[in-house]
DNA sequence: ACTTACGGTAAGCGAAAGCTTACATATCTT
DNA sequence: AAGATATGTAAGCTTTCGCTTACCGTAAGT
């Protein structure tokens, strides 16, 4: 889960992910809409489903990826984490002040 | 703020900020605690400063970190438009099975 | 069956990332 | 004022990463 953070700091790989958010998308079909090759377009989706973030359905010869919820709901609870740590730390700190 | 990703995709990044959150701390404490030199540590931190998900503050010598909320709030809000767009497309894409 | 379309994989290359050591800067202490 | 403490910065090295080209497998159409 944690990977998720690498899956998408690419900036092309971002975008990929974007587009399949906004639309369960073919191989081919995204990677005409990018600057980039098939083969890296294939690459990027193999680390995204590795993460956790997509997934991917065969229809007849094409592979359609659309984004896996959960991947996004744990990123989401990670961070949440973090934010109640922070928040309580915050808060331990103002209190230190006030002695 | 896209490049809070980037920030924390590297795992000895991602566990200084885990201990800035836990608990906002300097450099060199930080440093002691991980298998990494001290420099190191003071550019996992400048990273994290720029992607704005953690601050620091001059105390004294010290340069105490701490996690910037703000920075955490854009990045779920980021994560949560992706959340809304699946959850659209997947219906879109129920409804197009149907007909 | 043969051809065409679509996509995953391997090899290799150039760029970027993370680490260390060495050096520079600023504040506190005495 | 001088030394000590704490941190940021520069240079260089090694590894990782993203990309391309070439190749292979599989499913559909004729």
């Amino acid at each position: 889960m944690t990977n998720a953070f690498t899956a998408l700091a690419d900036p092309t790989r971002r975008t990929i992910f974007e587009r399949v958010a906004a639309q369960p998308s073919a191989v081919g079909a995204l990677a005409a809409e990018l600057p980039v090759s098939r083969p890296a377009v294939s690459q990027h989706l193999r680390v995204l489903k590795d993460a956790g973030l997509v997934v991917d359905e065969a229809h007849g010869t094409r592979r359609v990826y659309r984004v896996r919820q959960e991947g996004l709901a744990e990123l989401r609870a990670y961070l949440d984490q973090f934010w109640d740590q922070s928040l309580a730390a915050f808060r331990d700190l103002a209190e230190a002040e006030d002695a």
